[in-house]
DNA sequence: ATTTAGCACTCTTAAGGCGTGAGTGCTAAA
DNA sequence: TTTAGCACTCACGCCTTAAGAGTGCTAAAT
């Protein structure tokens, strides 16, 4: 009864897992013996059950039920004995269709973002969520003030990604178009590939050192500049594919859980939480349950993965659905998608 | 058994819809009896209900239950019966607390927008969904062309609401800054007040009439700037308080329904046709039930109206719940949304 | 020493039967 | 015209029962 779980073990539990995956229902011990081809007696299977109970791989909801993977089944499982499946035929062609559509047009970034996320929720049969990074860390491609009205200016900026940020600002009427202009080449001259926050420290300090080198209009101007993109940035945030909770038996049953989640979505700082993590990472990230350290949604699996731009990371997308889910299918999917939003973003 | 139905029938018609909105459960003789102040003993009250029965304004789920209303009973009841209740203390507050705090920052419209959104739905406890007109019929306040890149071009397009429209073009790499600078100037001179619609023909049959006019480059950025706001731009919709739609027991009690409700907010169109006669019209809609035309949501009912920004249309915003709704709370809380999102956007 | 057949036992689930109560419609009296 | 009275209907909760799935344990088989 030692704390290593055998071979035959893994194998009995790989089974219990993929039947619970497939059915939602306790798995039984006959059942168990039948997938194994008769290799063993149900006899059998109950003993090494209850070994797989005793190492909390497995629970009872009730005595005469099957048994059901816990969550720390389901992590041995994905760590020790997940075959990947590798993406259905048309899966691929299907995202990669819709992709070269949105690829191709003047979709702005986070159309494309939207557009591949809802494909994945589709093919997934999950909810599916991105994350979008917080255009502050981005880096600049340029950027330049217009005159908006008469008593209004718009500051543009354009990402190295494509990502366009804009943002009006109040009053200010006395400073010029020739003034404008100024600051624009100005700006430019040490703007490319700094990040927005960057640039805003920069800003800042010239302005401190060289106070006497800029007349006062200009020094309004930058200044102005350089309060525009502020904290109150944050990244956006697209949840796709909410309906296909309903189709998880486990959610439908507990109307309290269900709320829970739902609210949960539309509080972009959650989500956000959730999928932070794993757009740091280079690797796929698996959460079971309450792994992912949000109370909210304890009782959700999330696989999730960052995609790129160039070197710095823009994101992270993935899926949230029940624990018990198809991880040999999601985790490749959920990377090719990301995967194929890297690949789009190069192409910009 | 007049089709008319006289005063009294109306007085018990009202009872039935109100204690129906507050327990969602059907109405008994005895009930409205006591709520009447036992004005009718229950026995005058059936025969009451089974005309209003017959005009088929009450239905029973079955013998031996009390009645609910129709879709003609609650129709009956807004048009006949209805007073309104005046916000409750606190909600013009938080609205217009809100509201000061949105309107003076340097919020985006849609951002704007979607927080005032949120709060009615939190003070509604429905949903509530917001449509922003398509930009493309809003009128302009100026235009700019700019260079992102050696081989993308950004157009930026202010309208007169503050709304800021941005699409990025691939090539015309030989088109210089002055060159754009000339567009800019040449654009500006005849944008004023033009909607992108209306400009793009403009310059569409510009550029046909005095082709000796303008040189090649211009042609081409003048031809590049027509078709960038096409027509794959859609206005905006967003839903908020999703989740409250499961404070409703008719729809917990009925996952189909669920499905399709929660799936038909996910469509954008969708919304769009539920809320775009609202947009036209002055006064609040109230549609029920299938009277929205909508299939999928054809067991909703929506409390909707339009705001504007001047005296053209700029969206509209209402709220989604059961046909079971609390009118005479929801519609002056839509009503003062919708005015209050108008007078915001009047100070822009 | 392991595996397995057999068996008693537990517990859920579905089905049937029954009483209760809410609510009705009808009739006849006020 | 209204109302009291009454018989009737039907959903709902509760109980009992039977079936079935699944277990754990023991003893025999390998």
């Amino acid at each position: 009864m030692s704390l290593i779980v055998d071979d035959r073990a893994a194998q009995v539990l790989r089974c219990i897992v993929e039947d619970y995956v497939a059915t939602a229902e306790p798995v039984g011990s006959r059942t168990v013996s039948k997938r194994m081809e008769q290799a063993l007696s149900p006899a059998t299977i109950r003993n090494i059950m209850a070994d797989l109970e005793e190492v909390g791989f497995l629970v009872q909801p009730h005595t005469s039920a099957g048994r059901v993977p816990t969550a720390a089944g389901f992590r041995f499982y994905i760590d020790n004995l997940l075959l990947r499946r590798s993406l259905m035929l048309g899966e691929e062609e299907q995202l990669k269709l819709a992709a070269g559509k949105a690829g191709a047009g003047g979709e702005s970034p986070d159309d494309l973002v939207r557009h591949v996320s809802r494909l994945l929720s589709q093919l997934s049969g999950q909810t599916s969520v991105v994350i979008v990074s917080n255009p502050n860390q981005q880096r600049l491609r340029c950027i330049s003030l217009m005159r908006a009205s008469t008593d209004k200016i718009l500051v543009v900026a354009i990402m190295q990604s494509g990502h366009v940020q804009h943002r009006l600002i109040d009053g200010e009427p006395d400073i010029t178009s020739d003034d404008l202009e100024k600051i624009n080449s100005y700006l430019n001259s040490f703007t490319e590939r700094l990040t927005l926050t960057q640039l805003r420290m920069k800003v800042r300090s010239e302005l401190r050192r060289e106070k006497a080198k800029y007349d006062r209009v200009m020094q309004r101007a930058l200044a102005a500049s350089a309060r525009v993109f502020d904290e109150s940035v944050h990244g956006e945030v697209f949840v796709e594919g909410r309906a296909n909770i309903l189709e998880q038996p486990e959610f439908v049953e507990d109307v309290q859980r269900l709320k829970r989640i739902l609210r949960a979505f539309e509080e972009k700082t959650v989500i956000y939480r959730l999928l932070d993590r794993a757009m740091a990472g280079e690797a796929i990230q698996v959460s079971i349950g309450c792994e992912n350290n949000v109370e909210e949604l304890g009782d959700v699996s999330v696989v999730a993965s960052g995609y790129r731009h160039g070197d710095s990371s823009m994101g992270s997308i993935g899926l949230i659905g029940p624990v018990r889910m198809d991880y040999p299918r999601m985790i490749p999917l959920v990377e090719y998608t990301a995967n194929l939003l890297t690949v789009l973003f190069e192409q910009r």
